[in-house]
Order: C-alpha cells, then sequence, then structure tokens
DNA sequence: TTACTATATTGAACCGGTTCAAATAGTGGT
DNA sequence: ACCACTATTTGAACCGGTTCAATATAGTAA
C-alpha cells in the first residue's frame, strides 16, 4: 500500500505538503504542487477514505433507508419511484464523489437501536429520510442529535426547512378538478396507507376539491390502500359492488391504478368510458399500460437533485433558506383512462 | 464524544480490554464483561467505524454500481428489477450490519478512473457488478487487482467462480418451447442490447430451441431492443409491417413486451389471439397488464442472497466452490398474454 | 547589509479504534 | 511457601490521513 508519508519521501517534501496538495490548499507553491502531482501519479497514490475520515470526521457518504411499513406482507414490492430517486440522487453525487448508502431497516422494535448505532458510529455524514409517518420517532432522534438529514414530505414549519417535497394536496385537487370538468360527480378515492404522513395532505386536497365543487364526499367510496396493486384493484371492487358506485377513481399511485383498471376489466368494463383512473407518479409504465393512464407527474429527479443539494448544505453548516421547503408541483397527464361519464 | 477510552476509565480497564469486549474475544472474564457492557450503555457508546476501518482495513460496506450503459439517452429508465435486487442484497445485508453503498458511473472515459478510485481509496470491501458487457473491462481490472467482487452474469469459466446467474438460455428455450407447443412457427424476438454479455447467452437459447424444433430463423424477425418500453413498441412495429409477420414475440425484458404488447393493441389486434407476446423478468406489474403478461420469473431475491453470501466469502477469503457459479433456473408463468396462433 | 514581511514547508500530535508482547493474577500440586 | 502453568489484563505502537504552531526561505524596503 502506497501511503501519504511514501508519496513525501518520493517527491522529496513533507506529509504535511503532500497533503495541502491533495486538499488544493493554495500554500504550496506551485513547482512543489507539480512534483508532488508526479509522485502521487507515479506511485499510483489514492489517499485511505477511514484515515481521512477519521480525522476530518467525514465520511463522504450519505444514507438513504428504505423502511419496511409492514414487514409482514407476503411479498417486498418495492415501488419504482425510489429507484428513479436514487437515481436523481446518484447522478448529483457522483460529480463530488459522494457515495450513497443505503439500508433496509423494519419498523418495530429494533428500529430506533439500528438508527442509532448508525448516527453514533459516523458512518455517514447525513440522512435521507422518506415515506415519513406521522409522529416519525426517527425525526425527534435525529432533531435530538443534531444530525444532518433532509426528507422527502414536509415537517411541521416549527421543525425547520429540511424537506422537499411534492404538493400531492395540489395534485389530488387537480385531479378531482379534470374528473369534475368531464361532468364525474361520484369520485372513488383509494388512499396511501394512514400511517404515511402524506395520506393526510393528499386528503386534504381531496376534500377541498370535492367542497369547492359543493359534492358531498360518501365513505363508502373512500378505501385504504398500501401502494400495491393488490389494493387498487380489492378498492375497486369494494366500489363496484356500492349500489350507487363511481363513474371515476383516483389512485394515490400508479400501481394502485393499474390494480383498479384490472378490476374494472375484469368486470368487462372500459376504462375510460365506463370508469376513469387516475394514478399519481407516472411512473415508465404509465405510458404503456392498456389503456395509457392519466396520472400526476412527478419531477422526480429534480427533487432528487434539490435532496441531495440540501443535505449537502446543512452537513456543510451552509444557510439553506434558499434550498429547503421547497415544493414542487405536479402535472396532470392526460391520457386515455379518464374520458366523461356514461 | 464517547470513544473507547472513556469507557476504559468508566469501567476501570484497558482499552485492550473493552476492545476486547467489543470484538466478543473470550479472553475476558465474565465478570469484567458484564462491568465493561454496562459501562458502554451507561455512557452510550459507539464504536466510530472510521477509526475500526482505519485499523482492520475492512469498511464493511460492499459498493454496487449502477452503470448508464448509454448516457445520451433521453432519460434514464431503471428496470424495477434493480430495485428488486437492491432489496435482496440489503435484507441479507442488514443482518449483519453491512451497508450498501451505490454510485452510478457512466460507461465512458473515466470510468475507469473513478473504479480505480474506489477500489484504492478502500471505501469498500467488495463490488457487485452487473450488466456485463463483452470484455468487460471493470472484470479485468478488478482481477488484476485482486479485489473482491462478484457478478450478476457469468464469466468465462477460466476467469473464476465469483458469479451468479440466471439461466437465461434456458429461459428462452421454455419461451420458445412453449410457443411451439401452441403451434406458432414464425417467432419474432426482441434482444438485449448488444453491449450486455447476456445477449449472447439468451440468443443461443433461442437458436438452439428453434433448431431442435427444425425452425428457421428469419433475421427479419429479431430486433434489438434497449430493455425499454419504447423499444418493444418499435421493434413490434417494424415486425407488423413485415409481409410474413410473425405469431408471436419473445421479449427479453417485461418492459419491452409491455411495449409490444401496446403496439400490437394499437393495431387493432388482440394479445393472446392474434399475436402472442412473452416478456422475461416477470416484474410485479407483469401480473396486471392487460392482458396479464406470460413471462419467465427470476428468482431475484434468491440470487441477491446468493451474491452477498459468495461476496462476503470472497472478503473473508473463505472457500466458494459451494457458493460460486450458481446457475439459478428461470421459470415460465403462462398468463393471458400467449395462446393458440390464428 | 539589515530588518521586516509575506510566502512556503515542516513534522509532531491527533483522530479512535485494534493488536499483541509483556505483565499480572489465579489455580492446583507438592 | 514455592513452582508451573493457565487465565486475564495491560498499554504502547500502529493504521494513514489532517492540522497547525514553529521554522525556513524569498522578497522588498530602508
Amino acid at each position: 500500500m502506497t501511503t501519504i508519508r511514501d508519496v513525501a519521501r518520493y517527491a522529496k517534501v513533507s506529509v504535511g505538503t503532500v497533503s495541502n496538495v491533495l486538499n488544493g490548499s493554495s500554500l504550496v507553491k506551485e513547482e512543489t504542487r507539480q512534483r508532488v502531482l508526479v509522485a502521487i501519479r507515479e506511485l499510483d497514490f489514492h489517499p485511505t477514505a477511514a484515515a481521512r475520515s477519521l480525522s476530518t470526521q467525514r465520511t463522504n457518504t450519505i444514507g438513504m433507508i428504505r423502511s419496511e411499513l409492514r414487514p409482514h406482507s407476503n411479498r417486498i414490492e418495492s415501488d419504482p419511484i425510489v429507484l428513479d430517486l436514487i437515481d436523481g440522487i446518484t447522478n448529483a453525487a457522483i460529480e463530488s464523489s459522494i457515495g450513497l448508502t443505503f439500508w433496509t431497516i423494519p419498523v418495530g422494535r429494533r428500529e430506533m437501536e439500528l438508527y442509532k448505532r448508525l448516527v453514533n458510529s459516523r458512518q455517514i455524514d447525513g440522512l435521507i429520510l422518506f415515506a415519513l409517518r406521522e409522529q416519525d420517532p426517527r425525526i425527534a432522534f435525529l432533531q435530538e442529535y443534531e444530525f444532518p438529514f433532509v426528507t422527502v414530505g414536509r415537517l411541521d414549519p416549527q421543525e425547520g426547512l429540511n424537506w422537499v417535497d411534492l404538493d400531492g394536496a395540489y395534485g389530488i385537487e387537480l385531479a378531482v378538478r379534470h374528473l369534475i370538468e368531464l361532468g364525474h360527480r361520484r369520485i372513488g378515492y383509494i388512499s396511501p396507507p394512514h400511517e404515511q404522513y402524506l395520506a393526510q395532505q393528499r386528503w386534504q386536497g381531496f376534500v377541498n376539491a370535492m367542497h369547492a365543487a359543493d359534492l358531498p364526499i360518501d365513505s363508502h367510496l373512500v378505501y385504504e390502500g398500501d401502494f400495491s396493486e393488490k389494493s387498487g384493484q380489492i378498492g375497486t371492487h369494494v366500489f363496484l359492488d356500492h349500489p350507487q358506485p363511481p363513474t371515476a377513481i383516483i389512485c394515490n399511485n400508479d400501481r394502485m391504478a393499474f390494480g383498479a383498471m384490472r378490476s374494472i376489466q375484469a368486470r368487462g368494463m372500459v376504462v375510460g368510458q365506463d370508469i376513469s383512473v387516475i394514478g399519481f407518479d407516472d411512473i415508465a409504465l404509465a405510458r404503456y399500460s392498456h389503456p395509457p393512464l392519466t396520472t400526476l407527474s412527478q419531477p422526480i429527479h429534480a427533487i432528487g437533485r434539490a435532496l441531495y443539494a440540501l443535505l449537502i448544505a446543512l452537513i456543510n453548516r451552509k444557510p439553506v433558506d434558499s434550498l429547503g421547503g421547497i415544493l414542487f408541483k405536479p402535472e396532470l397527464v392526460v391520457r386515455h383512462s379518464t374520458g366523461i361519464p356514461r
């Protein structure tokens, strides 16, 4: 192994000087810098990350934790949108050669213990949390430890600006308005799992838009999903079994919308004609479903980049006023799963 | 910050003893161990990962690199199957509190430089490679450096056993046989991108199965895809424009199969009746497409666990005869996108 | 030539763990 | 009480970087 001392010896300078060259300090004379750079190249020297971390107290790694909400469900079905998020983040991170470390931690008894170990053992400089829950214990913990973290999803205003979010309420309002404009009056709503914080916001959007149009909310046309195809499918069957079924269904992600379309088709009805369906996320497949899905598109790569920039600022204790608390707007992408009601 | 010396002082022992307790050495007397454990708990001590890495030369982190094959394509569309793989790996890793770090590294000029930095700076103990290319420069590099790595996909026999793979040729053979049994004779084939190593293997399976049934291969019925819906769509249009179109199409992943179904439906034909379609992967959505997709199911979680176990063995320089070179068999899942030709 | 800056370089101490040769404590036998 | 041997415990040295007070060198004005 080549160490900084080998380089120093080879270039006939001290270790301090080599370190200065490595870190781009302006103290080094140009001629000396060149000599050191040559030595580094000749010896194929790469500083050891652990040694650097130990003295700088920085790991140049950020963490992201996928929590299994319901560890005992049959099979873990990950939403493709998460992969897009990882993509957006790692694409931003590679520029500064910062790594993204991923863990899967089940919600439950040992959860906080694992977070504690992660934070205290200084494996990462900061953390990205998503799928926030109500009264999320992770947030209280991280705040108490003053550990840099950002969330995908809003925090209460008094809890700071370290979040980036999509305006889910606005998205749902767009969806409702679109359906109302087409003439729908009975609209089914398949919600996110109630544990998730965003469920409230989206529900608020639904209520607002329905009230604005003077439409009543029928509790029989509300079903709590869990983001899986299956729950969309079941919820839709429940709706369609009702004596006065809805003419349109809003699903809180695309996968549940696919499930909904499947149920509708299984009953011999035509999606977009007999019943309209709207999804949320605009995953790649939404364009290719049958019929192509009307859905709310999230700028997920932009969100990933924003999260990254915000987290880096927090880690560096830089001001985040212009970076934090950003609310992205979803856009309604109208395809063929929505239409005028029969 | 609490350090091991604080714990030693508190428990009235030496740092060496605390270290032994931390690492479960049997040298410590039970009574002493208890005293140290109490101190650790009272002081809320967690060993710093960097310090540990520096002296043990182990990071307890493994890396996974997503390479962008074609960085200039419009948008990165990640296959959901990759997320399932990540899932399988992190689920295995959490038990032993080993982290999985991700990078996105574009294929191109700077690629090997980045790999070199990663390996030499000892940020990770081992690496998982996938989407292997022909003559993959990464493999030559890692072998030269004797850096522990495993691949999703076979290496040449003389290159060692550090791989886990799915028998793609066998999968394609299953698909072809299924179609032939149904009575198809003209079968379209939408291949993986040629850069990927697995393209060859799968093609071999196609050729074998066609020959075994004495069917000719028409080069007009072969189209090179890139794993995106769009390429499945375009390939299918090309096939259907041919004077003698195929009665069935095999797609090398489910997303291309969705694209294919879309093209077929756009021409007013019924998938499974007019034209049969087979996918590959069995992603969650395959069950919910319209019609539900006949496809080849990969035991992706098992593959993830196998990769992890193999890599850990390699890192620990343990024998890998029973862990490496495992070939998983895909299973044909028959749904409604295939049927008897008209 | 001297005095005083400004610029460049040095290297010991430090970050917080692990390791292992040496020291000490404990045990049973005579 | 002493010896031989085993079971524990100790703490200095080490891993490979960064930091910064101290020192050396170059540059400039008097």
